[in-house]
RNA sequence: GCGCGCUUAGCUCAGCGGUAGAGCAACUCGUUUACACCGAGUGGGUCGGGGGUUCAACUCCCUCAGCGCGCACCA
């Protein structure tokens, strides 16, 4: 052996090895007789990274975790498939492209077309993903690529399609009119799982509308912080049991505000506080989800005073054309000069901001698609928000660490319709075909001339949603859905447990009548030494890939295991992985003296004599002990105990205890005493070799091949 | 407003009813069949504060505080 552990050569030789013989293939172990055909299945899919850019030290955390997971099932004899895949990541992708090309040529999606556009994205994505699946690969993990999948690639496009006519035929996929998330920036809908609110300090204005057409005031004072939305009030909205008001409750109005006549009625609505301003509101259907339901409970009308652009479109007005911020300052100074103002005051507020382009949230009302997520359908007659919670409560979902579990319900129960429809070009196109008044929705275009397909896409978690199933053939009857799902665990991030975990209960439920998974198993985000999140600004990112080059992905990946428990974030520093680098070397190192002194009278004879006086001793007794708490631990899901275990059984029993209490013998003892001696270091190293596989595959299986070439530790029996 | 998590050695964390643990850092000593990316050893904590349950509490209950997070509201 070297005396040096060449961490770059070994790593990119051992995955050849890997990928040449086939086994991350489970139908190649069955078929070379490493695992049995009837074998239990064990079934996850990665969770696809995005193709926006490149592997993050978040995804080298994941991949280390599932990779774990995987190769202890397949030691351990089971069928086991896990999926690659890549998402499309629609808007992210989309903004991300399409600013490099304003930085570059100062052209924008328009100037270029959609389909010369289309094409840049296609190249961009395409790029990105290559980068993505080898930087996978340097950090060992042991995929399927024969089965590898991509969101919007033709099979998953089957799979979209089919699954938005199966739930449009249900009438849960449905067309409607409504107030939505519009980010200007983006000149998209956003569903409110993708608004980020933002604290900011915002002035409250307390006043009065402006006189009435007899030429009294308006009799009821009310408080906003939007001034400039008052223009599309239709109703002053007070609660039913407030006795200031009930003698106006009923009573319809025409106001002149800031010039520009309003009509507003007023009602009694048990949603309103009477202890917040006046205990009096505004109601603005058209630009305020809350309103627009509030407007429903009491058939208001809604007139929409600012467009796409979140300009002001109220005709002959002070603010027509004008943005909503100067609109609201031109208002103000309006009402102060008409001496409506009751007060002004500094209050901190929470602007609603899109998660990917950071534009301001208008809500619009407008016409897009939506999923019901309270509309009872199918022979059980159950909404899909019952579906999703049965799933957990008694439907064979466990989700860890469990206290997710309720934040998951939290989420259900404050859960609106999702909007699914968004105005960008990359992704899946609406499978809807319009002529005149008629609406085809199918897999296919329908037949006939004058046919115009939907120009929106679809929301990218619509086609994420589908991944359990999706990835293994469905809509087609495969023989993997047969054999591999539902899934056994899903393993992922906790901070996409509404985006992607909920999202793919809900279309499990409807489209395969089952759950997608068993196990939800949630890991933390990766932070810096300080506890802070990784970002460029920052500068305080730790890459993955650096790491690997470095000190070995081995190391990498037990410094983002060891210290790391379900839902907790984990605190990275580089020294961390130094330090498992170290201990990438001491395994070197331990092998290495076992190697240089196997005795030369040594061979299977002599393995065979000691057989019996190792049986008793002390030291494969405790081994056995380890390992059985180490299967427990992995059972457990608790990968950090069973990885510090290992490493403190392989440095300080193994190396320290054991190598030192039998080097005496090693050096002057009989023959026979030297032979029992290598074969118990051998039993010790071999068997930790396994154990250790899981987390740190390509130093196991580099030591591994030196004593027992021919064969391949990664499809052992653990 | 509703809910959750964390608070244990200088740092990062494990332990979660029976006399305080690991890794890193610090300090002392040490090149002897691998490894200085090493070994042997040492110091260091009233387990956030207060109260309770118990023969016994870091561990269970209550309460307060600090930090962090999710959701809702945000007129």
């Amino acid at each position: 052996m070297e005396p040096r552990y060449d961490v770059n050569e070994v790593e990119s030789r051992i995955y050849k090895m890997w990928e040449d013989a086939g086994y991350f293939n489970p139908d190649t172990c069955v078929e070379k007789g490493v695992t049995a055909k009837d074998a239990e299945p064990f079934s996850i899919v990665l969770p696809p990274p995005n193709v926006t850019g490149t592997l993050h030290i978040g995804h080298a955390a994941m991949l280390a975790i599932e990779d774990i997971m995987v190769r202890y099932a397949r030691m351990n004899g089971k069928r086991t498939l896990w999926i690659p895949g890549a998402d499309h990541a629609a808007i992210a992708t989309q903004s991300k492209v399409e600013k490099d090309i304003v930085k570059a040529e100062g052209k924008n999606r328009h100037d270029l077309g959609r389909e010369e556009f289309l094409r840049r994205v296609r190249a961009f994505a395409q790029e990105s993903h290559d980068t993505i699946v080898n930087q996978v690969k340097r950090m060992g993990a042991s995929l399927d690529w024969s089965r590898e999948a991509y969101t919007l690639d033709d099979k998953r496009e089957v799979a979209v399609r089919a699954a938005f006519k199966k739930m449009y035929d249900l009438g849960l996929i449905y067309r409607g009119h409504r107030v939505i998330n519009w980010d200007v920036k983006g000149q998209t809908t956003i569903s409110d799982d993708e608004i980020v609110y933002e604290e900011r300090k915002a002035k409250l204005y307390t006043f009065r509308y402006g006189k009435l057409s007899d030429g009294t005031d308006f009799p009821i004072a009310i408080s906003t912080t939007r001034l400039e939305t008052k223009f599309g009030d239709t109703a002053v909205a007070v609660h039913p049991s407030d006795e200031r008001y009930k003698q106006f409750v009923g009573k319809e109005f025409d106001v002149n505000y800031c010039g520009t006549p309003i009509h507003v009625k007023v009602i009694a609505d048990e949603s309103v506080e009477k202890d917040f301003g006046t205990g009096a509101l505004g109601v603005t259907p058209a630009h305020s989800m809350i309103d627009w339901e509030i407007a429903q409970r009491h058939s208001l009308p809604f007139v929409q005073i600012i467009d796409e652009y979140g300009k002001m479109t109220v005709e002959n007005s002070l603010v027509h054309g004008k943005k909503t911020a100067e609109a609201r300052e031109i208002v103000a100074e309006e009402l102060r000069t008409r001496g409506l103002i009751i007060k002004e005051e500094e209050i901190p507020q929470n602007v609603a901001t899109a998660e990917r382009t950071g534009g301001i949230i208008e809500p619009l009302p407008k016409l897009q698609w939506f999923i019901a997520v309270n509309e009872p359908f199918g022979d059980a007659k159950k909404t899909l928000k019952e579906l999703m919670k049965s799933a957990v409560t008694d439907g064979g979902i466990k989700i860890l660490p469990e206290r997710f579990e309720r934040i998951y319900f939290n989420w259900i129960d404050n859960l609106r319709d999702w909007c699914i429809s968004r105005q960008i070009w990359f992704g899946h196109q609406i499978p809807v075909w319009y002529k005149g008044d008629e609406i085809f929705a199918g897999v296919a275009a329908p037949q006939g001339d004058g046919w115009t397909q939907d120009p929106d896409t679809l929301d990218t978690w619509f086609s994420s949603g589908l991944w359990p199933f999706s990835t293994l053939g469905w809509p087609e009857k495969t023989d993997d859905l047969k054999t591999y799902f539902p899934n056994s665990v899903l393993e992922t991030g906790y901070d996409i447990i509404f985006f992607w975990v909920a999202r793919m209960i809900l279309m499990s439920e409807v489209l395969m009548d089952d759950i997608p998974f068993r196990r939800v198993y949630l890991h933390g985000l990766v932070r810096d030494d300080k506890g802070r999140k990784m970002s460029k600004s920052l500068g305080n990112i730790i890459d993955p890939l650096t790491m690997a080059d470095k000190y070995g992905a081995d190391a990498t990946r037990l410094s983002l295991i060891i210290g790391a428990s379900a839902g907790n974030d984990l605190k990275l520093s580089e020294d961390r992985v130094r330090g498992y680098r170290n201990f990438s070397t001491k395994i070197w190192n331990i092998a290495r003296f076992i190697q240089m002194n196997k005795p030369e009278t040594f061979n299977d004879k002599a393995r065979a004599d000691a057989a019996a006086s190792l049986a008793v001793r002390e030291e494969i007794k405790e081994l056995a002990a380890i390992k059985a708490e180490v299967a427990k631990h992995i059972d457990d899901f608790e990968f950090h105990l069973a990885g510090e275990k290992l490493y403190h059984y392989v440095w300080h029993t193994l190396a320290d205890k054991v190598i030192e209490a039998e080097k005496k013998k090693l050096g002057d003892g009989t023959d026979a005493e030297k032979n029992e001696s290598y074969a118990l270091l051998e039993q010790l190293l071999l068997g930790s070799l396994k154990m250790l596989h899981p987390f740190m595959p390509f130093i196991t299986e580099e030591v591994w091949q030196i004593f027992h070439p021919g064969t391949m530790l990664m499809v052992e029996k653990w």
